[in-house]
DNA sequence: TTGAAAGCGCTAACAA
DNA sequence: TTGTTAGCGCTTTCAA
């Protein structure tokens, strides 16, 4: 059972004062005795000493913490950027801690008073809906925020995000270069601003005017989940009545539910239907279809909203508001 | 900027106990008098307030906070426990804390050091080695500690786990009877006590004398990765140039590097392979093949590992040390 | 080179 | 029904 600081100084006969200075390490700025030092190391070697997070927090106003609040940390996304970022976090001193929301605004707010309660130092949040006011000030004020990967526009604040629209632009581009003259985008609800940018990009391409001989399409279900995608596959064909040449998922529960309906409607998966996902995942190397894939990049999605919460923690503006990091598109076959 | 305890009990003329009183929701066992409630009530309103956790833990020493130590919670099957879990703490008040070790036990052992120093409340530990003695404790004591999915016989504690043994024994027996006389088992390292339990479970039917005529394999590498993967099916082929009829995979990551590895060598995946997995994935439903599945029932074990621990924190003894929890087994098409 | 003491915000025993 | 007060463990200023 660790000692505290007080216990130590009392059966050291040292006082408190030069017990936090060796445990500190600040020892030699304040030029203990290397006797004391000794001696009280010696002590915490056979004894055990803990620090007291809370006293510490409580004292100092800081607690080396940043939470980190997602909509799922199941996704597999999320989870990669939580690693990461982690991995960063641990490399400052600071400990990450983590929240999944559910998507449910009211859980979000809650997560974010509980972090703003327990004293974290600053927050990554992938907002579940607008902030009508930036996260309400601890008694630091305000809490430092990044918001993550989706981006409310005039909401304020400093964002990290991937360039979805730029992405969506050049995954369409790429799936028309790739042959198809008859397209259709499966996705989310656009009240989710990541899938908004994705559609935009996705109609930038549509109104171009060479473009005319196309078919453009938008399907847009309010569950982004398996039984999403694939009841929007059924209307698709319902209404239809064929494939398109070329199909874009805005997720790989829609991926997932779409590829299902298709099956169940056509037995198998046409080998001609060129696929776009803007989520990665093993499955695609199973199928025999071309396949686009907008791959994120997450280590740099962590690095940079790190760095712009370290900034803010130190009181610094970062230059930009929205920082955009690039994604890679990976080509399967063709 | 919410104000504190004193701040209210200034602006109100009333003491702190009675603001406390009132903010912990204890005015009416208390009594205090309708007036006081509604005037520090009104202020609240106005002014806000926010708990300090710091100070309340320090002087309750418990903070509602529980920690959750996994290799790595970019793995499928810890991110569903993690947000199983965390709805079932969420429910009873507590916050769930994650950390993931990436199996590197210098990584776990500094993330129990760092969550006792927070106080919190209890652990959930996923160990990434065997335990010499349990976590050192806190001030209070012992910290509580459920070990989680993994089980160093000896140890000690309390551990909940899905049955590993059995699973696989039912896996095995169902890829036999499935048709398959040679089969073989593909898997991370034993010193894993998961795939320990898993290659016992196997070996066990192997031992079965009416199974003479069948031949068993198990090949284990130190990487449960895709390359692990690939490496074991590439020195399987090299040893006996074929495929066998059954084919165990311990990990998802070991099942795509054989996969990859059988596409390579054999240009795809002969259909009549039966298949066998410990890890559930969608891209089961994209294989021609036979596939049976141990699918583990993750909120079950969030839900028994929450129970274990909330016993332990309450000074309670579990009946068992290790508790089991069953799994599925689930066929695809056959 | 070391020590005394105040105080972070909160709770709860005790007093009034 | 409400107030006073001690103290959780720590850091830090100031004094010795």
């Amino acid at each position: 059972m660790p000692k505290t600081i007080k216990e130590i100084a009392h059966d050291t006969g040292y006082s408190r004062t030069t017990v936090t200075l060796v445990i500190n390490g600040k020892a030699d700025n304040y030029r203990i005795s290397p006797k004391a030092k000794a001696a009280i190391e010696a002590y915490i070697a056979k004894h055990g000493y803990r620090y007291n997070q809370a006293a510490r927090s409580l004292k100092l106003a800081r607690s080396h913490t940043i939470g980190l609040i997602v909509p799922d940390i199941g996704n597999a996304f999320f989870a990669r950027v939580a690693a990461a970022l982690e991995r960063r976090c641990r490399q400052e001193g600071f400990v990450l801690v983590t929240t999944s929301t559910g998507e449910d605004p009211a859980i979000e707010r809650l997560a974010l008073e509980n972090f703003a309660a327990r004293g974290v130092d600053g927050v990554v949040l992938t907002p579940s809906e607008p902030r009508r006011r930036l996260p309400a000030g601890s008694r630091k004020g305000e809490l430092p925020t990044v918001q993550f990967d989706r981006y409310y526009e005039g909401d304020g604040g400093f964002v990290v995000t991937s360039h979805h629209f730029a992405s969506a632009e050049l995954l369409t581009e790429r799936v028309l270069e790739a042959g198809a003259t008859d397209i259709a985008f499966l996705t989310g609800s656009p009240s989710n601003p990541t899938t908004l940018q994705r559609i935009k990009g996705f109609e930038s391409i549509t109104a171009d005017h060479r473009r005319a001989r196309t078919m453009f399409h938008v399907c847009s279900s309010d569950m982004d989940t398996e039984e999403g995608g694939h009841g929007l596959m059924m209307d698709f064909l319902d209404n239809h009545h064929r494939l398109p040449q070329g199909l874009l998922f805005g997720s790989l529960l829609i991926f997932h539910g779409a590829m299902r309906a298709i099956r169940t409607r056509l037995g198998s998966i046409p080998t001609t239907l060129i696929v776009g996902t803007f989520a990665e995942s093993n499955i695609i190397e199973y199928l025999p279809n071309p396949v686009f894939v907008v791959r994120q990049n997450e280590s740099e999605l962590a690095e940079q909203a790190f760095r712009t919460l370290a900034q803010l923690m130190r009181k610094e503006t970062p230059e930009e508001h929205v920082h955009f990091v690039a994604t890679d598109l990976v080509q399967y076959r063709l």
